[in-house]
DNA sequence: AGATAAATCTTTACAGTGGCTAGATGAAGC
DNA sequence: GCTTCATCTAGCCACTGTAAAGATTTATCT
């Protein structure tokens, strides 16, 4: 607040980027269900009706926002693969932890991708980025059990994502309170258990 | 909509389940982010103020509704219990099958209670059938492995809400696809790989 | 029974929201 | 220099939730 070469500014410069970033912290703020895009726009620093032109509707910006969550969430996936074993089963296990790490980092993000109908899949760079979100995981699965099925994957997803949004809700306090490396067992072994 | 005999009593009778009745209908209708108190009172044949009277706003509207979900959630659970075998395992599957029953039979709902910020888990009415609903997940942990502790029913817990949430998004189709039995065949060996 | 109190519902009013349109402003290209 | 275009602002409308005051029915008391 101190410094500030250009207050004023007429055109923003980067009001796409910066927009995507006040809509997360308006999100973790009020939640979903307390959205506001015009307060969003106050937190960016633009008039109510500047966002229109960048995402066109309320429900435009909610999708670009989710997007980069779905890349977001399979780059922190990638990260803890990258610290694992690389035998199969460790990196699908990896690739669990990164999915409830995710959630627990960004709540509020992972309940729009996850639990919210505001974003439209319909829109290519949402279907394309979640779809790549979902072949990850079926890779994983793939790698780990040659002839799995349908049903071996909704085991590990199911078992992935009821941590990842119990978590989020905050509804797993006694797990959460473990120190971390207790934490990380407890998640490994009910992991592990669902795999194939 | 034949006979009706007092369309335009002043007082309605029993509107506070008519409101409920509606809530869950617009609730499954529109979802939770487009959700308008005054379709609920339009849709019960109310002014839009009447429902203030009742639940005092809308948030204490959907706290309500939840409530009466959580109550929902353990009869549905209780009558899969009934008609599986009665060892402590079949018992605690059951409840798992329930869990994911409810969670497709009433979606919005289930979402309503488990992914919105928006009932207040702090009025008793709701604590308390959330409460019970946690209960019965414990006890049937417990009466299936006596020595359970946290992790154990966190693991549990998750794979079953996990699928029941994965599915009242419509994110399982390949699963939902299958026929009732086999359906239900795959849940089984799903839930069952999960139990301590 | 008749009068008073209480509960229930309607009407009216106000601030906030999303989306639209028209206009103002600055930047880029010629 | 000037035009042209993307960007942003300001004002408008329909809708929403909540509050306050009025209307109507039911319940209670004597």
């Amino acid at each position: 607040m101190t410094d500030d070469p250009a207050p004023k500014a007429y055109h923003h410069g980067d009001l796409r980027s910066a927009l995507l970033v006040a809509a997360e912290a308006e999100l973790a703020d009020k939640g979903i269900e307390a959205f506001s895009l015009r307060q969003v726009a106050k937190r960016a620093g633009v008039s109510h009706a500047a966002p229109a032109h960048h995402f066109g509707d309320a429900g435009g910006l909610l999708t670009a926002l989710a997007a980069e969550g779905y890349r977001a969430f399979v780059t922190m996936q990638r990260g803890h693969e990258a610290r694992a074993a690389s035998d199969p089963r460790s990196q699908l296990i990896a690739a669990g932890l990164g999915y409830v790490a995710f959630a627990r980092a960004r709540p509020a993000l992972f309940r729009l991708m996850f639990g919210s109908s505001r974003p439209d899949f319909a829109v290519p760079d949402l279907l394309a980025s979640a779809g790549l979100a979902y072949q990850h995981l079926v890779e994983g699965v793939s790698a780990c059990s040659p002839g799995a099925n349908g049903q071996d994957i909704a085991g590990v997803w199911a078992v992935a994502h009821g941590l990842a949004d119990l978590m989020a809700a905050g509804r797993l306090q006694p797990l959460s309170d473990l120190a971390p490396d207790a934490f990380e067992a407890a998640l490994v072994r009910i992991i592990g258990r669902a795999l194939p």
